[in-house]
DNA sequence: CGAATAGTGTCTATCAGACACTATGGC
DNA sequence: GCCATAGTGTCTGATAGACACTATTCG
């Protein structure tokens, strides 16, 4: 119910108000490999550029829904994605054309292979990069700061979380896990200590099936959804 | 060097533009006990009810200066800080007055006995309370819920970090680390093992002087300040 | 049977946690 | 000598990491 109060209250802030944008670091894993969706930027400034997607936050919609509808743009994606707000940048002089709060998010993506990217109103283009071979970025050195930004953020959430299982199908085989770690970590990992570490904790159990590419076929497993520890929402 | 198409530009997002506020929680330890900040409004919504200290961002300073202005209108402080950039709180509904986008940030302060707490343009008081007797706070819930987190993120932080050392004088007795750790942990801890533990660490040395209440004179220690992890700049 | 990948157990070093008494200084 | 607080060592259980071979399936 706006009172008369409210009025004067928006006519005497209205100078301090600034643009709000939502930036959305979506990653993904395959072909073991850490990637992350970039889109190629349709208007100036850094038209023809790759950058993270994002846009402006509406009036009517809260920062988490500004980044589920970005993302939605690019991947058609609206659930089933872990998502959390990674930080805001706020530096006075990040985009030339006017002061520019960005709120970042994290967004990690499990089955890439059943996304369709496509352009959208914003972008002429969307890939996935790999996180060790970025191509050039528009906004300077901002964006590939958020990027790596978003990336030791998610090294030190594998440590004391377990998000992992949001960057692989419902049912995954030990080995794959075990890449997923690889990817993150940068290094190789003993398959032995590995695999006894991660039964231990009681995290995942078998499914009745199997999966075979070459050689041996391997068990599938799935996550015990009510064991994980991921302090966010999938939405 | 503005172009025409940098004034086309800020007509078309002048509409998305939204307010922008930076809200400090400051922690600080005494009485055994972790305390927070907090200011008496002196305005509407909420004039007489405390709040956390906080006002809206300006277009010529960064969204740490924001935070650091606020804080020194209430305590005079400016640096020797710790400052880290909590959460972006932007719920539709948080202020009943405007579209609000929250920018939280967690200060440490080490010695309160040297500030001279103050009112300032927008508080009628400022004052330090326990986390764990908190007033009834102005913006409903959504004012307890940055400190419930802050305090949440704090106890994170004193497990993989040495922010603890943020809490104190830069002379301190093992006693008194001890006490601050307890008082984030909310249990209390075996001096032996607490001891052991923060000497094999290598992180302080002892100073060549001692402390004294009741009893027996204490050691005093430093932190060893290139040894420390701490991850976010001390302002 | 060769190629490819899955699956399995032991030993050791380190660390966290339980636990109780002596030392020092003020009065 | 009584009070108050500082300071000190050992044992045990759990965990992380190093390390190499056998099992299964396909062609």
């Amino acid at each position: 119910m706006p009172s008369p109060n409210f009025e004067a209250f928006e006519k005497a802030t209205d100078k301090w108000k600034l643009l709000v944008a939502a930036d959305v670091v979506a990653f993904t894993f395959f072909s073991n490999e850490l990637k992350v969706l970039l889109v190629k930027r349709k208007y100036e400034p850094g038209v023809g550029q790759w950058a993270i997607p994002g846009g402006f936050v509406r009036e009517n919609e809260s920062l988490e829904e500004a980044a589920i509808r970005e993302l939605k743009e690019e991947t058609g994606l609206s659930k089933g994605c872990y998502l959390e707000q990674l930080y805001t940048f706020g530096a006075i002089k990040r985009d030339p054309r006017a002061r520019v709060i960005s709120v970042a998010f994290l967004v990690l993506i499990a089955e890439p292979e059943k996304i369709k990217l496509k352009a959208s109103d914003d972008a002429m283009a969307a890939n996935w990069f790999s996180i060790a071979e970025l191509p050039a970025l528009a906004f300077g050195e901002s964006h590939r700061e958020i990027l790596l930004y978003a990336a030791q953020r998610l090294r030190w959430k594998f440590e004391y979380t377990n998000v992992a299982f949001s960057l692989l199908r419902r049912e995954f085989t030990l080995t794959e896990l075990q890449r997923v770690y690889e990817a993150i970590y940068g290094r190789q990992l003993d398959k032995r200590n590995f695999r006894k570490k991660i039964l231990s904790l009681d995290l995942i159990e078998t499914v009745d099936d199997t999966k075979q590419e070459f050689g041996r076929p391997a068990q599938l497993y799935k996550a015990r959804a009510k064991k994980l520890k991921i302090y966010q929402k999938i939405i």
